[in-house]
DNA sequence: ATGTAAACGAGACGGTACGTCCAGTCTTGAA
DNA sequence: TTCAAGACTGGACGTACCGTCTCGTTTACAT
């Protein structure tokens, strides 16, 4: 969870950050927007909550988004861990699966509207990519490349289409509003990516 | 595209509703989304730019979401309509091409922000739904039930998980603001969904 | 009592003004100005107390200090009504005990502290002066004017000086706190001006 | 020039007092204020300028207000020193002259805002009175009950009453907003009341 | 020489009010 | 009835300072 660094000239300088307020404030940040989704993660709703001047937020977290990244990002991280073991394909379906359990709530809520505010805010979009796209996406797409290597997947395709083949469907039913993707779903797409729908 | 209908009392009694005014009002509202997506996309600055009164916009349109939705059919209809014959699989390949291409603008960047709202709003869900998502998605699926039935398809499979194979990676990239879905990306999800990516 | 105009364009058009809301606003600034002075006269108060939003104030206010103007204003009709005959210097003498009498509660102090805004607000000095300042003080001007026209007082005098010579000393003891000018006090402040000090 | 003294307990323990802080600090407010009146002068604004830290300020003043009187003291000693032989009328002329001249500027402008913040503020009022007010005053008031006791002036007024006499015309131009007391509009006052406008 | 008390630099914190932007509603007169 | 105009309520924003607090660091006197 990273938020501006405490401005960073020499190391211990000035009184120390309060750990206490960064954690009330997170807490309660996560608690609405578990409850009322983004709409209710509103800077002066959270400083309430959490005890803590309005200030104090904006000292750490730009906006709102931003703090809404990091509530993501903590979520996420509880609701499904970024996968460790991801040489082999099983672990592709295994995280398929988490990912589809998990993203149907506050994450995948949350998730859409910091995509949207992401198109005008460039920090939103570069802060996000860095600290929820990219990191999973790229750990799949060596997991792609490792199966592609020992020749259990075709290799004339980039390791990035094979991961939005198999991502792709998953946030689509999520993203779009659509049935709610269940494990079974995510199931079903792991094995026809790998076989195909053809006869 | 469908506003409000003219309070139905009697049938042609007092002012008649100004044809010009609706026209004015999603014309600057398409140009305004144009230029600066949904946040630009404010009543006011529709209001201003159309010649019109605030009034006249809510009496039509329930709010800005349900404005931006006839904005986006508006321009969807354009940049990619609704596929004629959907009775073979070379018209959803054509079709997936189409959205690649369409959808890398204005459209994905509404439909984005239109989701997002979505999510608290049951009368925009809807609309959005009944009006983008399922008139697409529902021909697309006959088009699959139908290849099936042909035996082009493996018919174990609901159609409309097909569907989702198909569309889910093209929304995949669109949405989550990666790579913009090229029509190249498209064929070869197209084929590699047909085909598997197995070996 | 002049706020801004009701945007000057064509004569009767859109809602018009609340006059309920304006006067509310105008009792709820002056109770607090009174209790509380300056300091209290907050625009999120005024509005509070007043049952009106915060926007409503700034429709027709620029700034909290404008609106303490219009309270100044109020109030000075109220206590120290401005000469109705000025063209005796029995007038005027009647005007100072009225001034001293008048100045040393709420309109003092908003008095003290619009004078130290003003001197770096273009606005609202101009606002000061044209609505506060410069009515009594012309019509003091013209009062000695006549009486120098006949004969009563020196001639050789501008006439602004006569008046700064009457006046001064009041709103010297009021605006540097010092002893309150008393009507006694006023009273041996005119009739020394007029006959001097010196033997 | 008054601060808060150094923590009263044993006599010369621990650090002593930054004397070239307190003479950064002063000089940092005095330009401060210089350029852009009271509302330039903030806390921060000194700190940074004077490359110290906030709490070193407001160690030695209790607050802006308190730091303001220092800037007018020492910008009033500079401009108009206090009058030295205060025995003779000759000396209030000059005197008169002096302070038109010196208090319209920075000096005028901040005693504007402390009389002002000092409604307010106790203390505030009291510094402002022992430091400002009250010293020049007096030494006027003890001129004049010399010059009555060498029978130059009529005994039958209060001394106060002759200093506000004098000194009320120069500071109600001054502070109302008027023309700027010029030197001569002082000469005229101190001639106008001691010979009377009147024929 | 060394311990300790106070000053100092830095900066986080709680807090108040500001003025702005829009949303969506209400009220009027004219078409 | 609709339309244009525009006043109204209301929520949240992000900013600027205030004055307080809590650190680590420095400095000089008193032991």
């Amino acid at each position: 969870v990273a938020t501006r660094s405490p401005t960073e000239t020499a190391p211990n300088r000035g009184r120390p950050r309060s750990e206490q307020a960064r954690r009330a404030i997170l807490k309660a940040a996560t608690a609405l927007a578990t409850q009322g989704g983004y709409p209710a993660l509103t800077i002066e709703a959270v400083a309430e909550r959490a005890g803590v001047a309005r200030t104090t937020i904006y000292r750490w977290w730009a906006n709102r988004a931003v703090l809404a990244i990091d509530v993501l990002v903590d979520i996420g991280m509880t609701a499904a861990p970024p996968p460790t073991s991801t040489d082999s394909l099983r672990a592709i379906r295994l995280e398929l699966r988490r990912i589809a359990a998990a993203a149907s709530g506050t994450a995948g809520e949350l998730l859409l509207a910091l995509l949207s505010e992401s198109q005008h805010d460039e920090a939103v979009r570069t802060a996000l990519h860095e600290r929820v796209t990219y990191p999973r996406r790229e750990a799949s797409m060596r997991a792609v490349s490792a199966a592609q290597d020992r020749g259990e997947l075709r290799d004339d395709l980039h390791p990035s289409v094979v991961v939005d083949l198999l991502y792709g469907p998953i946030f689509y039913r999520l993203l779009m509003g659509l049935d709610a993707p269940t494990e079974r779903f995510a199931e079903q797409v792991f094995d026809r990516v790998l076989g195909g729908v053809g006869m």
